[in-house]
DNA sequence: CCATGCTACGTTTTT
DNA sequence: CGTAGCATGG
């Protein structure tokens, strides 16, 4: 840090990559007396950097610029000198945009973002400042920040303590209780009484405290404690507040549709003594509301901050004139939004239109996908351009199947993290345990990893005993190996393994901690365990290991690489070789490609189902605005897709059009030749979809009606009068079969009925054999 | 203590 | 249909 805070430092002479005009403007401006940063923003973001003083709502739309307005204005508010680094607060979600916005900043300004102390994730500042007070909350400074699988396994064992049946109620349900508490600023007194009801015939509640109390015990806070406990030192501790109020002059806040009860109370009461904040969001863009987003929190700003300035960002930068039609269109039929409509000037070009298409079933869809991608790579497209964006993980299977045959390069983006596998969270235990004696969910990971006989029967000794001396496992197994409790040989084992623990915590102050890490690894045994495993995966492990010593390097000390693996999950992706990338519409919210594949957009795949029979309208609106994010990835194109059929888990289902396709606005959609074509067409007969791009086709098949009424009784689709009176006509006896009743299948042609299991049927057919259908698709012959 | 078989389950995920 | 987690028995 420079001496002076408001040292905006000289800008060094070889920055690297500058290509553009931007940054040597703003280099030139440094020392006159305007401020050129401001050059190029258009009236709306100028307004959003500008409006510095009082509450500030911007309505960021997509690809509307908002990362370039929340840097230029953190860029303004310092180089106006309103406010020191250390005084201003600024919030993200991601890990990732936080360090993106550090380093813009950086481009801007140079070195002034040094002092940004208060820069990073809801988490991240949240730890620190929990950290600073620990001990109001009844922990000590060095606490361990539990992952969810720890939080689990913890809450797991309380359960098994209470002497619940933890198969009738399981440690994920408890968990989804509690972190939906917390998320709402709960802490166990405040549970709602119905509510703590809720979990193993009312015991929800105690469970809650007593999963508290334990984490007390163990020096321990699960992530949603991060936030939470801070809050409640806040509500608690005026003066501690008062500290912070006073501190953060200007506060800023990004993806504020994606805040949680308790961020946001955080972030409400932060900002009540200077009222500067700002918060960027887009409420068409929330897609987290399963876990705890609240929408409602961007759609009441203006009641939250009297006087609020609301300002909208409706310009887009990104997406051709179609794609923003189409999305906007799209985005209409919700209801609670707080409305902005999208426009790009480049209306001279509108671009390629929406490309709809329907397939037989996923294969084929993928199929048509991976030959459209070789299409536009001969045309010069690059890979990376590209994106498949699906609605749920599963579906990412028969693409990475079809780019492996077809040997295209691609990228799964999300996939599992580096920090999850399971060496590497054995490692991290390892050094858990020296750098925190209490962490018990580390020592019992590790205890008996590799195998060093302290079996169930020694743990569960050293259980009781740290429970009846409410201490940890760590200081329980010392007493226990003075005692004569064990039998010999777990006592010389787990005496062993106390020492060598004792000597690794010895060894922190004076040593590298990545030398120290290869000690434990080698003296622990666990390398060599891994080395004399002969299964395929253990020479990959093995270069986990290594890497992860590597990436130690990275941090100063062992508390600061164990602070950085618990509050970010993620490694570094290359993201720039020529590889195709499929992820999930969650994982691209944020992102952009010039072309965009969005396959499965069926009814109850997307909307999925779960969404509509557990949220009603609200899920069904946020599946929505997911589809209108998916959409506005897009900068030049984007593929939307269905299947007919589908197998979803062992059966296979037919399937209709998804209605966000009905949705979409007919003048800027096309639809490829492949949707009309074919048999798979007149499956789709009854959506609106069809119905408005060919009519004439034959609506009277008993299969589709059927179809037609399964749908009508799981969904609400669309309201249309000639889909009512259809349904009106089907019969509902009909779809009750007889054991060897010769049935026909759209996919599968004809064949008996061999079982029947409600309204699953097995069917034994001539040529596609014994396949499990719903007998909704099934004919009579 | 480990291997094997059985059952249950099957959106989205960051920190 | 796969998988993952758990129980059971050797």
């Amino acid at each position: 840090m420079t001496s002076d805070p408001f040292d905006l430092g000289s800008i060094p002479e070889e920055t690297t990559a500058r290509s553009s005009s931007e940054l040597s403007t703003s280099e030139r401006a440094m020392g006159a007396m305007h401020a050129p940063w401001l050059e190029g923003l258009n009236a709306e973001q100028r307004e959003a950097v500008e409006s510095l003083e009082g509450p500030v709502l911007v309505l960021a739309g997509a690809g509307t610029g908002k990362t370039r307005v929340l840097t230029t204005r953190l860029a303004h508010l310092l180089a106006m000198r309103k406010a020191w680094p250390g005084q201003v607060l600024a919030v993200t979600f991601t890990n990732k945009a936080a360090r993106e916005m550090r380093e813009r900043i950086g481009m801007l300004i140079g070195g002034t973002v040094e002092g940004m102390q208060w820069l990073g994730t809801f988490h991240a500042l949240g730890a620190k400042m929990l950290r600073r007070h620990a001990e109001l909350a009844g922990l000590r400074s060095d606490f361990t920040i539990l992952d969810a699988d720890d939080q689990q396994r913890l809450m797991k064992q309380i359960i098994q303590a209470e002497g619940i049946d933890e198969k009738r109620w399981p440690a994920r349900q408890l968990a989804s209780y509690i972190d939906g508490w917390k998320n709402r600023g709960l802490t166990p007194d405040k549970v709602p009484a119905g509510e703590a009801q809720a979990f193993a015939n009312g015991k929800g509640g105690e469970l809650y405290a007593a999963y508290q109390a334990r984490l007390k015990v163990l020096n321990a806070a699960d992530f949603g404690d991060l936030l939470l406990e801070v809050l409640t030192i806040f509500q608690t501790h005026p003066e501690v507040l008062a500290e912070y109020q006073e501190r953060f002059k200007y506060m800023l806040v990004d993806e504020y549709q994606d805040t949680n009860v308790a961020q946001y109370l955080w972030l409400r009461l932060l900002a009540q003594k200077h009222r500067n904040i700002c918060c960027v969001g887009d409420d068409d863009q929330s897609i987290y509301g399963w876990r705890g987003a609240e929408v409602d929190n961007i759609l009441r700003f203006e009641k939250d901050f009297p006087g609020a300035k609301v300002i909208r960002l409706e310009r887009n930068y990104r997406s051709t004139a179609n794609i923003l039609g189409a999305a906007s269109g799209l985005i209409a039929a919700n209801e609670q939004r707080l409305g902005k409509t999208l426009w790009t000037e480049a209306n001279d070009n509108e671009g390629e239109k929406i490309k709809i298409a329907s397939y037989w079933d996923g294969e084929e869809e993928a199929r048509a996908v991976a030959e459209e991608v070789e299409q536009l790579q001969r045309n010069g497209h690059l890979l990376r351009d590209m994106a498949i964006l699906v609605r749920a993980s599963f579906q990412m299977r028969e693409f990475e199947d079809r780019f492996i045959n077809l040997g295209i390069p691609y990228r799964v983006v999300g996939g599992p993290r580096f920090y999850e596998r399971a060496e590497i969270r054995d490692a991290n235990a390892y050094l858990r345990l020296v750098a925190q004696p209490d962490d018990d969910l580390a020592f019992e990971r590790i205890v008996n990893r590799p195998r060093r006989g302290l079996g169930d029967v020694a743990v569960q000794t050293i259980h009781k005993l740290a429970r009846a001396e409410n201490t940890s496992l760590f200081r329980a197994s010392k007493m226990l190996v003075a005692s004569e409790e064990l039998k010999p040989a777990a006592r010389r084992a787990l005496a062993n393994f106390v020492e060598m623990a004792d000597r690794w915590r010895a060894l922190v102050p004076g040593m590298p901690h990545t030398e120290l890490a290869e000690i434990i690894l080698d003296e622990s045994g666990y390398t060599e365990m891994w080395q004399n495993d002969k299964s395929a995966e253990a020479p990959g492990k093995l270069e986990n290991l290594k890497e992860l010593v590597r990436s130690m390097e990275h941090f100063e000390n062992l508390a600061g690489y164990l602070e950085h693996i618990s509050l970010v999950m993620e490694i570094e992706q290359d993201e720039t070789s020529d590889k195709i990338n499929i992820m999930t519409l969650h994982s691209a919210k944020g992102l952009e490609f010039d072309t965009v594949f969005l396959p499965g957009w069926e009814e109850g795949l997307f909307p999925h189902q779960r969404s509509l029979d557990e949220n009603g309208i609200a899920g069904l609106e946020e599946e929505r605005r997911l589809a209108y994010v998916g959409i506005t990835r897009a900068k030049q194109r984007a593929y939307i897709s269905f299947a007919a059929n589908r197998r979803v888990h062992a059966l296979w289902q037919s399937s209709i059009p998804s209605r966000f396709v009905d949705e979409l606005p007919k003048h800027h959609v096309e639809v490829t030749e492949s949707a009309m074509a074919g048999a798979s067409y007149q499956n789709y007969s009854q959506s609106r979809f069809a119905q408005d791009f060919a009519r004439g086709s034959d609506y009277s098949s008993p299969g589709w009606r059927r179809a037609q009424a399964n749908s009508e009784m799981r969904t609400k689709p669309p309201a249309y009068e000639a889909h009512a009176e259809l349904v009106a006509t089907s019969d509902p006896s009909a779809a009750s079969y007889a054991h060897g009743e010769r049935v026909f299948h759209q996919k599968f042609g004809y064949g008996h009925v061999a079982e029947i299991d409600g309204n699953k049927l097995t069917v034994d057919f001539d040529k596609a054999g014994r396949k499990k259908v719903i007998d909704s698709f099934l004919e009579r012959v």
